[in-house]
RNA sequence: GCGAGGGUGGCCGAGUCUGGAAAAGGCGGCGGACUCAAGAUCCGCUCUCGUAGGAGUCCGUGGGUUCAAAUCCCUCCCCUCGCACCA
């Protein structure tokens, strides 16, 4: 529905004004003659006629058994479409037209994923008043203020988007999708769909329950998303190991991320002025900060504050290393952040610059020391102990690294990089030295984590979970990291992962090098935590508090689209396990078959499966493995994906679009500009589907520019009389005829291997340079030609046809009287190509751009050269015992010696010597560029009667005489002609 | 660090798999034709040198293989994307 008020807003241009087009529009008639490009008027004029036919809404047919089922992933309404979404919908818009002009019954569906918290975030923000926020909605996406209200509920805001931006633009840009079969992920009989797909998986034991850290917010006390977040929103989690230290009965758990230093401890800091807690943990005195026992007791620890007390109070006691048994000192240490893992940390000040250098002003401040009860001589005895080498440091690589750096001071901002490039260094090349057993001589990377299992498992160590960086809630309150009971999904099942291998190796990867990536990925995903405490979309079936995460709730959804129009007679409570198995694995795989479900089968059975999906490069690593994973689960082999399309991404004027600064292009203003034939040629055609593209202005507008001049040679084509039968052909329009099955060859196999581009670029603008030439060449008004052009023009829109179906549906109507799209594709006609023809003009042309080049060097030179501006033009062609070296050239190949031997069996060229070795040089040259047939065609060619008939057009061209003669029969050439290469004079008068 | 992609003329980009032409096409620029003029259209030029279709120098860096390398192999440098619980 399109409202007066409405449209202009959405319609709003973005830059250059529309070009006027006075004149046009009074008769909109199709057969109207000599009609302007008007793509506004046009393309309304076939969206309505597409609408009112329900063109694309594709049932199962007899017609074809073997139907193309292609998707693309349900957009997210979180915000309006812009022209990067509207290229990932057009490309397979384009594969999906192709196909139907090869006579496939084709299903291009599309539905709208709202699960989770994006629109429940946007929504808020809206309903809070955000500048932000309101600033995208009115600016970037020109929502009415009017209509800001009804954006206030979750579905109230989706159905915006969807109704008044993804739908509108998807049918501006004239999308072959069957509307009918259109749903959300909130709707309740999706739900059940996905109830039976959790439940099936929960029975086939891939989902199980464990605990998962979160983001929770401990003034909420509930979880929080990176939505809800003022700071910290790159936050990661970062797994400590605990190194269960001792005092006495009380374990002192210092945090740490390099584990396998533990033998390399010296000391410990605690920060004295800060809280801390002796508490119960898990039945065990613990010594830590007060925050720590807080978090610990979120991580799933049984947690229980016994006495509140200063970090003072570990100062200047000994704690027991509990993989040595060494006994170190703990010193006071105001760097030590209490709110931080346990707010005490262990010294390694042999591989740690930072502990390197504490360490040393602690040595230096005996009077701290003494305030603390501490003896300075036990300080002072306190040495660097290292565990591992690494090349390039010495013994104590963090003091060679100090020494380096030039670090004096804590304060050194140098110290940091210092850490940072000493911690990677060990980490990749440092080896663990003998005290470590069975890890001695070890790299790091290879050993830290079953170092710190190992220890895990025997009681030495611990795990906490932080932070990467401070978090803070919008609330203001603290963002933790707090363990939850989570269902995941068991992507790490090693038979689910074969069964996925499985599905990799027998689809199409396009392009072919995406293929490792999915293995890839199946190797590395682990389990998935698959729900969420709030969001749209499908609760848990089996706990209502849980939500089904976006990412599991849209992995088999492409089955729903071939029952979902139908699915709605069905009553929901209808939609039931047995309803599902029965649609999905036949009326043998439950006890009473619900006869719906058994009707709706057919048509699951008729479309599945998949056999492209269209995607972005991003979601390998994770919605198009996991579509891989639940298919091969799933389904039966036959219902596996068949092939799988990346999509590159898209930038504006060479800058990544941004709707939050509204740096983006909205479709309906770009269709509004230039047309959504141009919209989508453009995005077809700049690059193929797999790589980036860049929407620029300046070039969009020239596509625009080709495509008006494409109209306006149609139209003249069309409105010109052509003879009805073919009419006897020059060789002009036999060799364009002949250029033509060429083309439609390469479009073809461009267009089966998804280049887009490739394949609009060779119908298009491949081919406008021929007809360049043949406009040049001949006189385009014999009825022969007017004949060719008509021919020419009509192959050309069927080729053109799923890229700018507007345009060519308009045209080919006029011109046969059916649309482009109902026409088939076309065949190459092998009868109508010449590799003669081509010979020919591919000579003529040679010699035209000969002679143009000696002209253009006369006028460039310094002196007036008369001869710039020839008279007379002498073609003199190579004689004929040059044309038996050629012939050999043919036979042999471009093989200089294997020529030399045949040509010299010749006595008559045997006599010529040298001058026949130049020349089976120059023509091997000549060879070696051209294709074998090209030789052999050329060898064939009667050059003296192709340039003697092209002498009309030459003198034309070069509004002289031009006279051709042949070496040593009429005239000796002043220059050498050889085969191909005749001379040429400029004479003047 | 790991995985993937990429570095070609003023700019965007083909060409790289399958080694052999200053190297498609577009944009921008210059000149010309047409026109009262503009637009559209058409033609030519747009690395350097050149009074006859020519010659020379190029494809991130440095090597290697080869008669021949933008293309194959190795080194290094730089850029983009992803690395999860987020669509």
């Amino acid at each position: 529905m399109r409202t007066q008020l409405r449209t202009p807003l959405w319609f709003a241009r973005i830059g250059r004004p529309r070009k006027s087009g006075i004149g046009v529009n009074l008769c909109a008639h199709p057969d109207h003659t000599d009609m302007e490009y008007d793509p506004q008027e046009l393309e309304e004029r076939w969206r309505e006629r597409w609408a009112e036919t329900g063109r694309y809404e594709a049932d199962p047919s007899e017609a074809d058994e073997d139907p193309t089922f292609i998707t693309v992933p349900y957009p997210y309404p979180s915000g309006g479409m812009h022209i990067g979404h509207a290229r990932t919908y057009t490309v397979p818009d384009v594969y999906a037209r192709y196909r139907r002009q090869q006579g496939d019954n084709v299903l291009f569906p599309i539905a709208w994923h709202v699960t989770g918290t994006p629109i429940i975030g946007a929504v808020e923000r809206l309903k809070k008043g955000e500048e932000k926020q309101l600033s995208v909605l009115r600016d970037t996406y020109d929502v009415p203020e009017e209509t800001l209200t009804d954006l206030e509920t979750p579905m109230g805001f989706a159905r915006y988007f969807i109704e008044e931006h993804y739908k509108r633009g998807m049918k501006s840009l004239g999308l072959s999708v069957d509307w009918r079969r259109e749903f959300t992920t909130n709707d309740e009989r999706y739900s059940k769909f996905i109830t039976w797909q959790y439940e099936t998986l929960r029975d086939r034991n891939l989902l199980e329950k464990g605990l998962h850290p979160v983001k929770y917010c401990t003034n909420e006390e509930q979880p929080v998303t990176t939505h809800d977040l003022l700071e910290g929103e790159e936050a990661e989690f970062q797994e400590y190991t605990l190194v269960r230290f001792g005092r006495g009965d009380t374990v002192v758990p210092m945090a740490t991320l390099r584990p396998e230093t533990v033998r390399g401890v010296t000391n410990a800091y605690v920060n004295p002025d800060g809280d801390y807690v002796y508490a119960d943990v898990d039945g065990e005195e613990w010594f830590v900060s007060a925050a720590a026992a807080e978090k610990l007791r979120l991580q799933a620890h049984d947690v229980e504050v016994r006495e509140e007390a200063a970090g003072a109070e570990l100062v200047g006691e000994r704690v027991t290393n509990p993989v040595t048994g060494d006994e170190v000192l703990v010193l006071p240490a105001d760097f030590v952040d209490p709110e931080n893992a346990t707010g005490v940390v262990m010294s390694v000040p042999a591989h740690s610059p930072d502990d390197y250098v504490a360490l040393q002003e602690a040595k230096a401040d005996d009077a701290r020391m003494e305030e603390y009860g501490i003896d300075p001589a036990d300080v002072e005895a306190i040495e660097p102990i290292p565990i591992l080498t690494v090349e390039g440091y010495d013994e104590i690589p963090a003091q060679s690294a100090v020494e380096e750096a030039g670090v004096t001071s804590s304060d050194d901002p140098a110290l940091e990089k210092a850490t940072k490039d000493l911690y990677n260094k060990e980490f990749h090349a440092g080896r663990m030295n003998d005290d470590y057993d069975e890890f001695a001589g070890e790299l790091v990377e290879d050993i830290r984590t079953r170092f710190r299992d190992t220890h895990r498992d025997g009681g030495a160590f611990g795990t906490m979970q932080e932070f990467s960086e401070h978090v803070v809630c919008r609330c203001g309150g603290d963002v933790v990291v707090a363990e939850q009971d989570t269902w995941f999904l068991r992507y790490n099942d090693e038979d689910w992962k074969a069964k996925a291998h499985e599905v990799v190796s027998e689809m199409d990867a396009v392009p072919e090098n995406t293929r490792g990536e999915y293995d890839h990925t199946i190797d590395w995903l682990n389990e998935w935590p698959c729900i969420r405490n709030y969001g749209l979309g499908t609760r848990l079936p089996w706990d209502e508090d849980f939500v089904i995460e976006p990412l599991s709730d849209s992995t088999v959804y492409m089955a729903y689209y071939t029952i979902a129009h139908r699915l709605q007679d069905v009553p929901v409570e209808e939609l039931d396990r047995e309803f599902f198995d029965t649609l999905f694995y036949g009326a043998d795989a439950v006890d009473d078959a619900p006869e719906r479900a058994v009707d709706l089968r057919e048509e699951w059975d008729y479309w599945y499966p998949v056999d492209y999906r269209f995607s972005a490069n991003d979601l390998i690593s994770n919605h198009l493995t996991f579509y891989l994973f639940h298919h091969a689960e799933l389904f039966d082999r036959p219902n596996w994906p068949q092939g799988i399309v990346i999509m590159g991404m898209g930038l504006l004027e060479g800058e990544k679009m941004s709707s939050s600064k509204g740096h983006v292009v909205l479709p309906g203003a770009a269709i509004d500009d230039y047309g959504a034939d141009t919209v989508r040629f453009f995005l077809l055609n700049s690059a193929e589907p797999w790589q980036d593209y860049d929407w620029r202005d300046d070039q969009v507008e020239s596509v625009r520019t080709q495509l008006e001049r494409f109209w306006n040679r149609a139209d003249e084509i069309i409105e010109s009389d052509a003879p009805e039968e073919r009419p006897e052909l020059a060789q002009e329009d036999r060799w364009l005829l002949s250029k033509l099955q060429a083309t439609v060859r390469e479009v073809t196999e461009a267009m089966e291997s998804s280049e887009t581009r490739s394949a609009s670029q060779a119908a298009f603008y491949n081919f406008e340079e021929q007809l360049r030439w043949y406009r040049r060449r001949t006189d385009t008004d014999r009825p022969a030609a007017r004949w060719t052009l008509r021919e020419v023009l009509e192959t050309r829109l069927r080729l053109l046809a799923p890229f700018v179906p507007f345009m060519t549906n308009e045209l080919h109507e006029r011109l046969t009287g059916t649309p482009a799209e109902d026409a088939p594709w076309p065949e190459p006609d092998a009868s109508a190509e010449s590799a003669a023809a081509e010979a020919s003009e591919s000579q003529i042309e040679r010699l035209t751009e000969d002679i143009l080049g000696i002209q253009q060097s006369l006028a460039n030179a310094d002196e007036d050269v008369p001869e710039a501006d020839p008279d007379r033009i002498v073609v003199t062609v190579a004689a004929d015992w040059k044309r038996e070296v050629f012939a050999a050239v043919a036979e042999e190949g471009a093989d200089q010696g294997a020529v030399m031997s045949t040509v010299m069996q010749n006595p008559d060229l045997r006599e010529r010597g040298n001058e026949v070795n130049d020349l089976v040089g120059e023509l091997v040259e000549f060879a070696r560029s051209r294709d074998d047939g090209e030789v052999a065609a050329l060898a064939d060619l009667e050059e003296y009667e192709t340039y003697e008939a092209a002498t009309e057009f030459l003198s034309r061209e070069f509004d002289a005489d031009v006279e051709i003669r042949l070496e040593g029969d009429e005239a000796e050439a002043t220059k050498q002609a050889i085969p191909f290469r005749p001379a040429v004079e400029l004479e003047v008068e």
